[in-house]
DNA sequence: TTCTCATACTGCACTCCGCAGTATTTCCGA
DNA sequence: TCGGAAATACTGCGGAGTGCAGTATGAGAA
């Protein structure tokens, strides 16, 4: 038998998930450019961050392959593009849903300086989880706000309640889940010597516990 | 006076994260790239990745840069070169613990086809949703023995595990809070009626809660 | 009427990625 | 002891994605 050798699904075409993202948006209805912008800060940063830049250039692609149209339109002298969904493209996001997703992947540049804490001092240790932790409130006091616009008799997307019902939980408690973690750590090394020193703390007790429950 | 100029605090002399992360490694002993691509698998990828090809790139900068030197070395036949930090390096990663950290970013591609389930079947969902809480529980497998091996008798840097232990605590959390999403969305979406049809399903309800816990 | 903010983009340089390609060495089993 | 697989050690290329600067017009508020 030979040793893993699924080569990555290479996409729908060889098209992105960004790609894919816009459609989702366009099956909706159809969106100018800046306002496809503005929706994608709002909902889907939240799992899937694209630089403005970026969707600036996706649609031309999408219209470039069949999977939407552009409509150029004006307001007074300022031109805009107006992108709607075709057939084909529904059809393609169909079967996108088919595929394999890619793996999960996050960046968080404030664990690198925890992990690399010890080449600092203590209070530098304590300035990053102290912003970890303000990052996460700050999060989730967007995610309150968000959620309360959703609630809204004037809501936008009233049809689609259920699934943002769904994704909306998940970031609630990943950020909780991180609140929590910056808070446990403060108060951790709150009892250490130097970031390089954790005096008497017990790290490997944590250990233990933590490969328990890893594998259970 | 003008309006918010702060520039995004432009990096320690306009050097990547990436660098630092390296660096950072460097700090710990010399590295040749293959060993840094191995361990940068191991434990950066969690909260840093980056891919193989990079890596190889990255450590010349760092040369270029007076942060690190290159010596070439052989195996036989065959060259390698070893990366070792010079006391610029160990200033710069210092001095790098001081700057604000840029945000937090995740891309969660299935997150995006549960977003856009409404554009497919029900089953669809399911198979999506059954992944994401794979991938969570492979993941944690993976912390388990990873965490196994880090209080091993001959684990290759004892003194840095508290450290680890402060890191890994959050991953593991990070996993469970998933798979316990996912395990959670399975039976919800269970009483649907289709993807764009959640029957009696009570979204609105969960959105309630949502607003208060996010913002408590 | 003036100023600010929102709208609506493009170009450029750079980072980063995935893939393919090219060697050599080491190890393990037949 | 020989052969093949896996590990070691890289480079080149095209394309995706980013951040920044730059260029307009329109709408609303002071």
């Amino acid at each position: 038998m030979p040793t893993v050798p699924p080569p990555e699904p290479s996409r729908q075409g060889g098209r992105s998930a960004t790609a894919f993202a816009l459609l989702g948006l366009l099956s909706l209805r159809p969106w100018t450019t800046y306002e496809l912008a503005r929706q994608v800060r709002r909902s889907l940063n939240w799992f899937w961050p694209r630089a403005e830049r970026q969707l600036y250039d996706e649609p031309k692609r999408l219209v470039a392959g069949g999977l939407a149209t552009a409509a150029k339109e004006h307001t007074g002298m300022r031109p805009r593009t107006v992108y709607k969904i075709t057939p084909l493209g529904r059809h393609a996001l169909k079967r996108w849903l088919d595929e394999p997703a890619a793996a999960r992947t996050s960046e968080f540049e404030a664990m690198l300086k925890v992990f690399f804490a010890d080449a600092g001092s203590l209070a530098q240790l304590v300035t990053t989880l102290s912003a970890i932790q303000h990052e996460a409130t700050d999060r989730l006091a967007e995610l309150a706000v968000l959620t309360g616009q959703a609630l809204a008799a004037d809501a936008p997307f009233p049809k689609r309640l259920h699934l943002g019902a769904l994704t909306v939980r998940l970031h609630v408690e990943q950020e909780e889940a991180i609140a929590r973690w910056a808070g446990w750590a403060l108060d951790q090394v709150s009892g250490w010597k130097a970031a390089d020193d954790p005096g008497a703390w017990d790290y490997q007790g944590v250990l233990r516990d933590l490969a328990t429950r890893a594998s259970g």
